[in-house]
RNA sequence: GCGAAAGUGGCGGAAUUGGCAGACGCGCUGGACUUAGGAUCCAGUGAGGUUAAACUCAUAGGGGUUCAAGUCCCCUCUUUCGCACCA
């Protein structure tokens, strides 16, 4: 193997040298800081963005991949005239770094800028147009500074809370574990059983931007499919607040439902154990063993198990009896395992003639069912029910109600609710306010101090950024790190003086990667986060690139970040990302190129073989953005043997391309082939620029380099044309570094180079086609008989239909196919085609 | 279960508004060349058929609209993704 590398790079010294070129056009990019955006132009500003690594040190060929995306449409921008940003920077805080950390006996924050300065070299070796002088890492504190600043405006606002719920908690790494670290009811890292503990946790209320954030409409274009998921996931629903009353007291149980129609059938009450009022009960009798057990057993269920829709529905009859203010009906009030705490009130009335769940439940625990919505034709009965009758229908055992369509006794419900009191329209929503807390080292502290007197008290500004100690031993103790390092946690309250405590929970690091896109806007102001100034310059993000699995987390999170900014009148615009690009993933042996699979490819491999021109081609040659790459080893050397080819030819030509640009006007007479020539060279950049700058869809812009190539190479003898022809001959020579460009860089600006032009690819313009040219002199129509392919004509351009009709009538093949028929009509698509209908 | 997207040669994928299906690349076959290479060049390559043509069939399967369907409509199958006790 080695043998054979070394020989075939000896070989290529002679022609395509691309770890040279490589490397060269690295530096003179970096030396002239050419991607190094200016906050003022005269050219209009597009800024790109792909969704920044996590500070993993290695970047495999399916991460590269997303970045050359970016790094494409970065450079076509160039070419069309803006003053395009592109910044890169690393999320660079978390648990994999901690456990990474504890692996190697070192620190966090050892590892992590070891990690950077790795990643930075391997961006550095693909030609990535990065503006490096706006590099960020979220674990640097001047970063994070404005994060934990951010969380102050937040919680000034209302918009932070702390509140004491059922987590997921592992005893073992003493951590809160989000759903996704949960497998089976285990703990992903240390396998042992997840409990819910009721913890003290701190939340953003990005609920309160739920209605604003279903709303689309400001961003310029998006992937249906990520709009669909976000709005699925917020998921709103209108119904009825509907105070129930707890029999006996004055107490009210609120209940939620969309279905105020069947008010009039509930039967019973049904609770989680999580409600308060349980709470409470459970506290009230401790000696009720079968009431204890139950919750016990519910609270302590996988969530994930408890709340699918497969398992069992289980409950208990608390004793208690509510009060439906609408008839005055005195219900059971049960305890069960299928109503979710976090949704809506908390608490559902239970209507098992109408509600499929409420049904089981009802027949398991014998529990009456009563008809309230009948079917058109009235044959539903309460003893023949298979299941609930959740359809409309006509209103019967509601007093004023009956008789009335149940749709529309929707409204009239929920009005006469509102007029006696009990009860309210309201919208609730699937999604959950934002749990921030990590029980962690590696993260942003959040910016709070307890104190005994004052209770929370926020760090003052200019004790800005609490910073993370770095005299803790990571690893050493299953307990948060911060709670071993007295001298930190312990500090006098900033209001009052007296000792206090810090807070130790650090920030969810999706914290972090809410804002850092405004950030890149002014990334070294220690003044703010951002000045308003140039984030209204550079916002919103033009062109955003990165993975669907976003969709519902970091997508979300951070349009919410961008409408509070926008609220503190930081930011203008609505929304942070007004395109957006879902690219695919790299697939190698079926699956998804990853560390754990153990198929990823490393990218120094393939670019010391072929380089990094080779590899940006093929990836993106393979497929379109938005769709999954399958690696292929051999798929690598078809790039590299295209790229090989366009160096050639032009090598090979230097000479007839250089004395083109010496020659005046001429008027010699241009062969055939060179008309076609010429006609190929502008045809090529149309399209090119369709695929490139309509459709985004650099596969086939790719493809048509590789055609423009080809075509190219049928001119064999360039010695033999007249000046005319060679200065056809020249302009498609230099066009193809031009519309190579975007895709493999290095070898772009090398050719241009060596053509003997003095400015770069970026600054010269997109490459321009004349509309003269895509003319030819003769165009083909085909001939269809009954819609089959029978022949084939060259005719003039202006031709008449008429005449296109008898040239068509004439060919043999297609007097044969219609031989005895009548013709029924005859169809011209001008420039394509001729369509004759026959029949008996 | 509900919703969405997709299904095209041996493979990755083209086909812009309904208008020559399979661009481009890989692979494969045959040939040329020799610095025997992960090199280059030439020719071929959906299936059947033919000396070569003609011709027939073919875009998951079945029906339909149309002069004309990969593309539009209906049904079925498969795959992928999202949601899935949200009252």
């Amino acid at each position: 193997m080695y043998y054979k590398i070394k020989r075939y790079t000896w070989r290529n010294k002679m022609e395509y040298k691309f770890n040279e070129i490589e490397k060269k056009w690295q530096n003179i990019w970096r030396e002239k800081g050419i991607f190094n955006a200016p906050d003022k132009s005269s050219k209009p500003k597009y800024y790109v963005l792909s969704m920044f690594p996590y500070a993993s040190g290695v970047l495999h060929v399916g991460h590269a991949s997303n970045y050359f995306i970016g790094d494409v449409i970065s450079r076509l921008k160039m070419m069309e005239g803006f003053n395009v940003m592109q910044p890169i920077g690393y999320d660079a805080f978390g648990m994999p770094a901690e456990n990474y950390a504890i692996e190697h006996n070192s620190h966090p924050r050892l590892t992590t800028e070891e990690n950077i300065a790795a990643m930075r070299i391997q961006f550095d070796s693909m030609g990535f147009g990065f503006d490096w002088s706006r590099e960020i890492s979220t674990c640097r504190p001047d970063y994070y500074r404005w994060g934990q600043y951010l969380f102050k405006k937040l919680y000034e606002k209302g918009l932070v809370y702390r509140k004491k719920g059922f987590q997921n908690w592992c005893d073992k790494c003493q951590t809160v574990l989000a759903n996704e670290q949960v497998v089976d009811g285990h703990c992903w890292r240390c396998g042992s059983i997840v409990e819910q503990k009721e913890l003290e946790q701190w939340y953003f209320k990005i609920t309160e931007y739920a209605e604003e954030l279903l709303d689309f409409s400001k961003v310029i274009d998006w992937p249906e499919r990520v709009i669909t998921m976000q709005k699925n996931w917020i998921g709103r629903s209108e119904g009825a607040k509907v105070d129930f009353i707890l029999e006996g007291t004055n107490e009210k149980i609120p209940i939620f439902t969309t279905r105020p129609d069947t008010i009039y059938g509930v039967t019973f009450m049904a609770l989680p154990p999580e409600h308060p009022l349980v709470q409470k009960w459970l506290k009230e009798e401790p000696d009720n063993k079968e009431l204890q057990d139950f919750c016990h057993k519910v609270i302590n269920e996988d969530k994930v198990l408890r709340s699918a829709e497969e398992t069992i529905k289980e409950g208990i009859f608390s004793g208690r009896y509510a009060i439906n203010p609408f008839n005055g009906d005195r219900i059971q009030i049960w305890i069960t395992n299928y109503v979710l705490m976090d949704y809506g009130t908390g608490a559902v009335m239970a209507v098992p003639a109408h509600d499929q769940r409420d049904f089981e439940f009802a027949l398991k625990y014998h529990i009456p069912l009563k008809i309230v919505i009948q079917k058109p034709d009235m044959s539903l009965k309460v003893e023949e029910m298979q299941e609930a009758y959740i359809e409309p229908g006509i209103m019967v055992n509601s007093d004023k109600f009956n008789g009335i369509d149940s749709e529309e006794a929707i409204s009239a419900i929920t009005n006469w609710a509102v007029e006696n009191g009990w009860g309210e329209k309201t919208v609730s929503y699937r999604l959950r306010d934002w749990c921030i807390s990590r029980q962690r080292y590696w993260g942003n502290p959040i910016p709070v101090i307890h104190c005994p007197h004052c209770g929370i008290v926020l760090v003052p500004d200019q004790d800005l950024p609490v910073e993370l100690p770095d005299n803790v031993q990571v690893g050493r103790t299953t307990k948060n790190p911060l709670l071993s390092v007295p001298e930190w946690i312990n500090v006098p309250c900033p209001k009052c003086g007296a000792s206090a405590k810090r807070e130790t929970d650090t920030m969810d690091t999706f914290v972090d990667s809410s804002w850092y896109y405004a950030r890149y806007t002014d990334p070294n102001n220690d003044k703010e986060p951002f000045s308003k100034e140039l984030a209204d310059y550079w916002l919103p993000v033009d062109q955003y690139i990165g993975g669907i699995e976003h969709a519902c987390m970091h997508l979300l999170y951070a349009r919410f970040f961008h409408k509070f900014m926008r609220d503190l009148g930081w930011v203008k615009c609505d929304e942070p990302f007004a395109r957006l690009l879902t690219q695919g993933m790299v697939i190698k042996d079926g699956a998804k190129m990853s560390k754990s699979k153990g198929n990823v490819v490393d990218p120094k491999y393939i670019i010391d073989r072929f380089g990094a021109d080779t590899l940006r081609t093929f990836l993106l040659f393979a497929s379109p953005p938005e769709k999954d790459v399958d690696w292929s080893d051999d798929g690598i050397i078809g790039a590299f043997r295209f790229l090989k080819r366009v160096w050639r030819l032009i090598d090979n030509n230097l000479e007839f391309i250089k004395r083109s640009s010496q020659l005046g006007e001429c008027s010699d007479s241009i062969s055939e082939i060179i008309k076609v020539l010429r006609y190929e060279t502008h045809y090529a950049i149309y399209r090119w620029r369709e695929d490139c700058l309509q459709r985004m869809q650099f596969n086939t812009a790719i493809a048509t380099c590789m055609e423009f190539l080809n075509a190219i190479l049928k001119i064999q003898e360039p010695e033999k044309l007249n000046a005319a022809e060679l200065k056809i001959f020249a302009f498609a020579c230099a066009t193809l570094p031009k519309m190579l460009y975007p895709f493999a860089p290095h070898i772009a600006e090398e050719l241009w180079q060596k053509m003997g032009n003095k400015n770069m690819l970026n600054d010269c313009g997109l490459p321009e086609y004349d509309e003269r040219f895509l003319m030819l002199d003769k165009i083909t129509y085909v001939i269809q008989v009954n819609g089959k392919l029978r022949g084939k004509i060259e005719v003039e351009p202006d031709i008449k239909e008429e005449e296109i009709k008898q040239i068509a009538l004439e060919v043999d093949n297609v007097k044969r196919h219609i031989s005895e028929q009548d013709i029924k009509k005859i169809i011209v698509v001008p420039g394509k085609m001729v369509s004759i209908a026959v029949g008996k």
